[in-house]
DNA sequence: ATCTATTGATAAGGATTCCTTATGGCACTA
DNA sequence: TAGTGCCATAAGGAATCCTTATCAATAGAT
C-alpha cells in the first residue's frame, strides 16, 4: 500500500482529542464541530488502517488512547511542532524579519543617506542580518553581478548597460567645487568650470566624472590625486588647493569647508539601486529596496539644492 | 496572519519543480497533468505571499528558484522526509512488523505450542520485539491487569471472573495420570480416579486442578508435592510414583513415562488468550492473537486426544 | 523570417473533499 | 425512565483539487 499523506489539521485534531480527551473540547479548539472532528479522526485511522482511540464503553466517560494511538501520539506531535518551525520562519522570512541581507554601497551615500535610512529600516526587524560593504561604483556592480550581494547602491557607468543589470535611479548628485571658507570661490554660488583653471586642482576618485565633459581639460591641468578621502579633506583644510566632488560626497557639518555646485558644465550623476535583472529579491532586499525608494522619492532633488 | 498550513502533496510538488527545473517534468513525477502543478505552487506561493520560482524570461529556458525558494527548498525537503519516516513508521506498526510485543504464558503451553507458533509468527516480521515471560496462570493473569504485558496465555480462574479481563480460549487441556512405562497403567487407555488411591500419588502445582471435583480426596491421600517440573519428571522416571499432569505439562517426547487420560472424573482445563477488556491491542499484539486462533482452531481437540 | 516545439499561465467544468446541520445510539445519572 | 453527555452517522452545500482545452512567450529550426 502507498504510505499514507497525513494533512497538518488533522494532526492537530488528533493530538487535541487525545490530550483535551474529549471530541467536543477538541472541536471546540479546533473551531469546528463535533462531527467533522469525527470525520477528521475517522479518515486518520483509516489512513493508518488502525484504531486510535478506545471505544468509549469504559466506565470512565474520557475517550482515551489505544496503544498504537499512544505510540503515535509523540510523533504526531513532533511533526505538527516541526511543520509550525518551518512555516513560522517561512512567515517571518517572507515578512523579512529575518534572513540575511547583504547590501553594498558606494562610500558617499554610505555616509550620507545610509545611516538614517538602515537605522529606521531596522528598527522594527531585529532578527535581520545585515552585511555591510562600500566600494567604488564599479566594485559595486561587481559584486552584485557575482551575485555577493543582494543589492547594491551605486550609478551606472555606460560600459555596464549591457550586462543583466537593472538600475532604479534614486538619487541625483551633482559635481560641484570644494574650497576653504577663506577662499575667494566661498562667497559664490556657482561656477563656470573654466573659472577654476586659474586654482590650484587636486583630483581624486571622483574625478573621472569630468571625463567626457567640455571639462575634461581640469583633468590634464591637475598637478595633485588624492584618493583616500580623508587625506583629501586635511588637504582642503590646509588650503593646499580647491577639488570638485559630488555633493553626497563632500563631508556634512564641515564647518571649514564650503561646496559650490557647477553650473557650466553641470555635472550630475544619478545613483541608485542596483540589482540582477530576471533575479527576484530575497524579501528582506526587496523590502529595503521599496523603503529606500519611498523614503527618498519626495526630496530626491532638494537635497542636493539645499543647504 | 495566522500561520499558513502547508500540505505535504504541494511540498512535494515544490521540491520536484526546484529540483527537476521544470512544471511538466514534475507534472509527470506527481502523476498530475502541468496545471494541476501550476495551481500548487501558486497556492504555495499565495500562502508563503512571495513568489518561489523566476519568471521564465530568463535566456536559460530552465525554470530557477528565487532566493526565497533556495531557503525553502531544504526545509521543505526536511519536512517530507520527517512525515514519511512518520508515515513509514506508521505503516510498520500498524502491519505490526515492527514495535514491541509482550507476551506471557502458562509454561505448559509456552514449552508445547509456542515455539513452534512463535517461531512461524515472527519469520515475516524480523523487526518485531517480542518480550516473553512465562509463569503460572495467577501471575499472567496479573501481569495482563498490570498491563505489564499486552496480552497472556492462561487458564482463566473462577476467582478472575470479575476483573476487567476477556478470555478468548483456545485449547483444552486435559487431565492425565502419567507414570512410569513398565507400570501397570501403561498398558490401559483410561483410569477411573479412585484407581489411583492405591498409588503413591505425588502432587505438584498443577494438583489444585483436581479441588472441587470428586477426586478431591486423592490431594489428602497423597504423601509428596514437587512443584519444580524438572525435579518432577526425574522422580517419576524414577519410579517414585505417579502425579497427575495435564497433557501439556506432559513433557513432548518422552519414553520412559506414560500418560493416560482420567476419564473419571475428566478434567479439563481451558487455556486461551487473556487480554484487557476495553483496552485495544496494539496491531501487533492483535496480530499475534488472530495467528493464534487461526493456527490452532482446527486441532484444538485433535491435540488432546492423538497421540 | 516564419514555423514549430516547448514552456508555463489561465479558464471552465467536473470530481472530490471538507464541513456543516440534523439526527441517532449508547451509557451513565437521577 | 426520562435526562444528559458523549460520539457516530447521514445528507447537503461549500470549498478545493484536478482535469481538458487554450493561450502566450520563447528558442530553435528550416
Amino acid at each position: 500500500m502507498a504510505l499514507p499523506e497525513f494533512k497538518i489539521a488533522q494532526l492537530r485534531h488528533f493530538v487535541w482529542v487525545a490530550e483535551l480527551k474529549g471530541f467536543h473540547t477538541a472541536a471546540e479548539k479546533a473551531c469546528r464541530t463535533q462531527p467533522a472532528i469525527s470525520l477528521s479522526i475517522r479518515d486518520l485511522e483509516n489512513k493508518l488502517s488502525t484504531v486510535l482511540f478506545e471505544k468509549r464503553n469504559a466506565k470512565t466517560s474520557n475517550t482515551e488512547l489505544t496503544p498504537f494511538g499512544q505510540y503515535f501520539l509523540p510523533k504526531a506531535k513532533e511533526l505538527i511542532a516541526h511543520h509550525d518551525n518551518v512555516a513560522q520562519d517561512m512567515a517571518l522570512m517572507s515578512e523579512h524579519k529575518t534572513g540575511h541581507l547583504r547590501l553594498a554601497s558606494v562610500p558617499s551615500i554610505a555616509c550620507r543617506m545610509l545611516p538614517e535610512l538602515l537605522s529606521k529600516f531596522i528598527a522594527d526587524v531585529p532578527e535581520l542580518h545585515i552585511s555591510f560593504y562600500d566600494d567604488n561604483s564599479e566594485a559595486v556592480l561587481r559584486k552584485v553581478e557575482k551575485q555577493q550581494v543582494d543589492i547594491g547602491i551605486a550609478s551606472l557607468p555606460h560600459e555596464h548597460e549591457h550586462a543583466d543589470i537593472t538600475f532604479t535611479p534614486i538619487w541625483e548628485d551633482q559635481l560641484g567645487v570644494v574650497c576653504r571658507e577663506d577662499h575667494p570661490f566661498a562667497e559664490v554660488t556657482e561656477l563656470h568650470w573654466k573659472e577654476l583653471r586659474k586654482q590650484r586642482l587636486i583630483r581624486n576618485g571622483t574625478s573621472r566624472l569630468l571625463e567626457d565633459t567640455e571639462a575634461e581639460p581640469l583633468l590634464s591641468d591637475s598637478q595633485f590625486l588624492i584618493s583616500n578621502m580623508l587625506s583629501l579633506i586635511a588637504m582642503l583644510e590646509e588650503g593646499l588647493g580647491i577639488t570638485t566632488l559630488p555633493w553626497f560626497a563632500f563631508p556634512k557639518n564641515n564647518s571649514k569647508l564650503r561646496f559650490i555646485p557647477l553650473t557650466t558644465p553641470k555635472i550630475v550623476r544619478h545613483i541608485g539601486i542596483v540589482q540582477l535583472r530576471n533575479k527576484s529579491l530575497s524579501p528582506a532586499a526587496e523590502a529595503l529596496a521599496s523603503f529606500i525608494l519611498k523614503n527618498t522619492n519626495q526630496d530626491k532633488t532638494k537635497d542636493v539644492e539645499s543647504e
